[in-house]
RNA sequence: GUCCCCGUAGUUCAAUGGAUAGAACAAGGCUCUCCUAAAGCUUAGAUGCAGGUUCGACUCCUGCCGGGGACGCCA
């Protein structure tokens, strides 16, 4: 099955004229550390420091606002290479810093930190900058675009989707919209499982055990149930799990009948998974599966055989890694197996030839289990010797442990159903809107329910970093207090209720913003700080850095909300504050958004 | 045996090599006449062990201990 036509026209490149066009348009404002930065670097140069080749000094939020808004520790560094003493040094910079414009005096602390204060002048323009930028709330776009085919999801087809396979999927999710809105050209390919081994097992159980009734009722819970069913069959009968096998070669070999239920059986799971999908709010522009590679695997095999990329080993085709360290001493990749067939380094291979002749990839990112590192080590290194130059990008995950601190497994036990995860955090979050808002229409108890018990889940796998491990556990998993989605959520509804209250009025933003206490200018800075977040997270790939900005966003916009009162106040100061709730608003929606997760309508 | 990841409050998690290691949950004490309680304020509580590099180490290096994982015909 190809899973879609492949009709991908690499878009035009964006004009000259159109280039302008968006320069004159869209005046992006360089954040305050950029700023900083780069005035550092002028300081130095004025002072005739010689900096190291691509040299840039390193300005940090402060972790203390005693200390400032940002520090900056290139007194320290460069003090080293000069041998000089860095608060001497920091003197000399202090002195040659152009702080027009932009900061307080800057201060020397400790062993040799600058810090700075924004001026809260500098501040007060910045939060009416924020409010011409609605779409993009201050974040610049990537410098240069790139062509990214995200690969996650991936689940195995007619094999339930349990709750360790949440991570890829929302996690992958969110990369794609963070990527998305920096601007880069994102192709979302779920690389389905769909012609492993276990269409061995369906196929053997169409033809044995198919429980036609059951089936016509509901037939990807039947083919689920089949799956598990032949899987204990063949587990403990070696004639089963030898007919499994037969079947499976006759698929391979495209055997009529066996190919048709194939067909059936793959359709029906892509409709299964797409109600998943549909209800986590999570898509693809591809569904290329292991199956859509199938032809090219014989070919791309002589190919490395040619290359001597690979060569034969008991039977099977090979390809050892003698020069790569780590690699050396371990298995080989198995391009080949002995009876014949291919094994998956084979299919991932051809896809990433694909992803780079068809979809022009730049950049082909994987979000797969950490146990999978070697895999992807091995077909990396094939690729380059391939003669492959786009980046590969590994983008691995911890697991998610049963209670013994084992992985969770489909075959060994019954590890929770995504499903019923799903429905779990929906029925919880109902029963609670029950018991607060127990007024509102049945209708929007449901969405809302939807609404908070999806974003709890998809919040609870990416708050955390992606490396750790953890123990699935319900409680954890459907949290909906403290450091969760539902607050982030109940953030919005509550900076959204002033819009409410005024109801049909405009809000007056007024022209000049007014800080005048700490907790308006705490939130202000805050907010600026977005645009420092967002680009960052590609860095790295880790969107739990997103969730603790908007956590601390929000905790700060409840200490503002709780110490300013908005629409008892007047004149300069009631304009600030609702400005301060409009980009409150605005921000907590579409960091929210790049997760993933949904938000409350304002009104 | 080789290699990879992880060891942080009672528990679950944070922390681009930076200053006094942050939260949440659980525990104790406060706060609903308000644009607010899925909340806010407050008290107590932690870097596995031993070295090393550094002005500075949860973070980098070495060794050990503990947990998980990968290591030829599953994907």
């Amino acid at each position: 099955m190809r899973a879609s036509p492949l009709v991908h026209e690499r878009p035009a490149p964006t004009s000259i004229a159109n280039r302008l066009f968006l320069a004159v348009n869209l005046i992006y404002v360089p954040t305050f550390p950029n700023k900083i930065t780069q005035r550092l670097t002028d300081a130095l140069v004025k002072i005739g420091i010689e900096l190291p080749d691509k040299f840039s000094p390193a300005v940090s939020p402060t972790n203390d606002p005693k200390f400032g808004d940002y520090q900056t520790n290139v007194a320290m560094v460069l003090g080293k290479r000069t041998k000089t003493n860095p608060r001497d040094l920091a003197q000399h910079i202090i002195d040659a810093f152009d702080q027009d414009d932009l900061t307080n005096p800057p201060e020397i602390a400790g062993p040799g930190f600058i810090n700075f204060r924004i001026r809260t002048s500098i501040l007060q323009l910045h939060l009416h900058d924020l409010l011409k930028d609605p779409d993009r709330c201050g974040v610049t776009p990537a410098p240069s675009p790139e062509r990214i085919v995200i690969d996650f999801s991936a689940p195995n087809v007619a094999k339930p989707m349990h709750v360790g396979h949440i991570r890829s999927t929302i996690i992958g999710d969110s990369l794609a919209r963070i990527a998305r809105f920096l601007d880069h050209r994102v192709i979302t390919d779920n690389h389905i499982g769909d012609w492993g081994k276990q269409f061995g097992m369906i196929l053997y159980g169409w033809k044995n055990h198919l429980d036609k009734s059951t089936f016509e009722n509901e037939p990807i819970g039947a083919l689920v149930a089949l799956y598990k069913k032949v899987n204990a069959l063949a587990k403990e009968d070696e004639t089963v799990n030898a007919a499994c096998k037969d079947e499976l070669v006759k698929l391979q070999a495209g055997d009529p009948e066996n190919l048709a239920i194939w067909k059936k059986t793959v359709d029906l799971s892509h409709k299964g998974l797409n109600t998943i999908y549909t209800r986590l709010d999570v898509s693809f522009d591809e569904w290329l599966g292991e199956s859509a590679y199938n032809e090219r695997l014989p070919s791309l095999t002589e190919e490395l055989i040619e290359k001597l990329i690979a060569r034969e080993s008991d039977g099977a085709i090979c390809a050892f890694f003698p020069d790569d360290e780590t690699l050396a001493d371990k298995a080989p990749c198995i391009v080949r197996k002995t009876d014949g067939s291919f094994g998956y380094a084979a299919t991932d291979i051809a896809t990433i030839e694909h992803r780079i002749n068809e979809f022009k990839a730049d950049e082909i990112w994987y979000v797969v289990g950490a146990p999978q590192s070697l895999h992807f080590d091995q077909i990396f290194n094939v690729a380059r010797q391939m003669g492959i130059t786009a980046e590969l990008v590994f983008i691995p995950f911890g697991s998610i442990l049963g209670t013994d601190r084992k992985m969770l497994r489909t075959r060994e036990g019954d590890p929770p159903q995504l499903d019923d995860l799903l429905t779990e955090a929906v029925t919880r979050a109902r029963a609670i809107i029950e018991e607060k808002n127990p007024d509102l229409p049945e209708e929007e108890k449901d969405s809302v329910a939807e609404m908070i018990g999806i974003g709890a889940v998809k919040y609870a796998e990416l708050s955390q970093h992606r490396l750790t491990d953890y123990v699935f556990s319900w409680d954890k998993m459907l949290a909906l207090q403290g450091n969760t989605a539902p607050y982030l959520q109940y953030s919005c509804v509550r900076v959204n209720s002033i819009f409410r209250k005024l109801g049909d009025t405009t809000p007056d933003f007024g022209n000049q913003a007014i800080l005048d206490a700490p907790a308006e200018r705490t939130l202000a800075l805050k907010l600026s700080r977005f645009a420092e977040v967002v680009p960052a997270l590609l860095k790295d790939h880790s969107p739990n850095h997103l969730c603790n900005y908007l956590y601390e966003l929000a905790r700060d916009f409840h200490a503002f909300f709780e110490n300013c009162h908005v629409l008892t106040s007047e004149g300069h100061t009631r304009a600030t504050r609702l400005l301060l709730c409009e980009l409150t608003s605005r921000t907590l929606t579409k960091g929210l958004h790049l997760l993933g997760i949904q938000v409350p309508n304002r009104m």
